[in-house]
DNA sequence: CGGAATGTTGAACCGTTTCAAACGGAGTGG
DNA sequence: CCACTCCGTTTGAAACGGTTCAACATTCCG
């Protein structure tokens, strides 16, 4: 347990302050929530369906991914969680969890306690309220994600997908060769994009073949992003990145 | 304006009810709100993506449903919306709107003001509870819907959005012969699903063929339950109907 | 009644999957 | 340091699920 002025919650108040005011006061309640803190190999579970916790897990630093498999065993992925983001805010309310979170890289995590939480949001409706916001943001990221699956071809699936994450690993500003690490097999894309991972080598090489964009290992650098958007038909707003 | 002691809020008040506690004072409260009603004709918007209002929608009566549209002009629409439901409850934090809502049938609608809600949440804790537990169910949906478009087949698709129907439109405990209107075209049913008019047409006369279901205009009637479930994969557990 | 929207059906087509085989890199143990 | 294995990537060929297009039937609605 830990309170000190620099702390996991930091990232946590800087994500929240993305879209509500946090008064100086909200800061100080936050830094007040007591958490432990835990190490996470890549690969590793943070959350599992069905699991039923008295916390909730703050993500500190590393990605993740949140999935669900369906009764025949296929497996979505559903959204990359990134650090300052409580991946089982919904267990502070529903018992039992509806999903899977599962670290891609090595990740560090507290945990607060969801008592702590529902008082603080009981006490401090100003935190509530950007709780909230952050919640509705995900959910708008979550109808995307669907629109993308449901409604475009796998190379711009793939392209819109790149720039998603391009924009909230949130690289740096210039809008031409943005590079990321992207810990992901491309069965892993294949599992996000509602592809094989077959598939999602030839598109990725079909993006590579045409200049978009270059791969080595696990980074990905973005050659041309104008004409990536234009490929993937992508629109940020959806993701409410300035509030 | 009115604020009479059965009203259109009635409804949103059983719809939080279902996962929150509601207290008496709570019901006051609600029913304090100020609203005002409104009819709206099968087809038309409550909803259109970039839209900025001072108010929101509760929906008092019929159906509608929530879709966003791509880059190149496909649809994808991303959930069904029953009453008590209040379809745009984002804006009360995020001015504009990122995706649009349809009216099915005829619909009633009551407008309450961002102001009064935002007010009312900080007000009473237990309220905006109540209203954050609704939305992380709707994310819980949104998830769901995501895996069924993307690791389903055609046939599971659409035997999953006909349970998932079934049950919200909460017909009988009957877990056979569940009846229901079902207002959509083959081309709103293939939007819904990532799914082409056509081929909607034949997996449904599939499902008709297999005495799974049988339709005629809009009206499902579900015949095997139990084997429709099992055809979809189908788990309600996501739905959180009861809590 | 007439016209538009929706549903139905068949045939050809195509994007994606499936299967299978080979390749490469990282890690391990001899 | 090599041989071996494991895991992920790459590539090709064949198969398949779903789309597209087109024509026709039906229902809805003014």
């Amino acid at each position: 347990m830990n309170t000190a002025s620099f702390s996991p919650i930091t990232h946590l108040i800087n994500k929240l302050a993305l879209h509500s005011q946090v008064t100086a006061e909200d800061r100080v309640a936050l830094f007040g929530l007591a958490y432990s803190s835990r190490i996470f190999e890549a690969g590793s579970y943070l959350l599992r369906d069905g699991d039923i916790t008295d916390h909730c897990t703050l993500l500190v630093s590393g990605i993740a991914f949140r999935h669900k498999v369906s009764a025949e065993g296929f497996r979505q992925i559903l959204s990359i969680c990134v650090n300052g983001e409580i991946i089982n805010l919904q267990q502070a309310y529903i018992e039992i969890a509806d999903n899977n979170v599962q670290t891609l890289t090595r990740c560090e995590t507290a945990s607060i306690s969801h008592v702590a939480l529902r008082h603080l949001f009981v006490e401090r409706p100003s935190i509530a309220r950007a709780f909230y916001v952050t919640t509705l943001v995900e959910l708008s990221m979550s109808r995307e994600w669907t629109l993308n699956i449901g409604r475009r071809d796998a190379r711009a699936r793939v392209a819109h997908f790149l720039c998603e994450i391009a924009l909230r690993l949130d690289i740096d500003d210039s809008m031409t060769n943005k590079t990321f690490e992207l810990p992901m097999t491309q069965e892993q894309l294949g599992d996000a994009l509602g592809l094989t991972a077959v598939h999602i080598n030839r598109t990725l090489k079909g993006l590579v073949r045409d200049g978009l964009i270059t791969r080595s290992n696990y980074t990905v650098t973005i050659l041309d992003w104008e004409r990536l958007v234009r490929v993937a038909g992508f629109e940020s707003r959806y993701l409410h990145l300035n509030g």
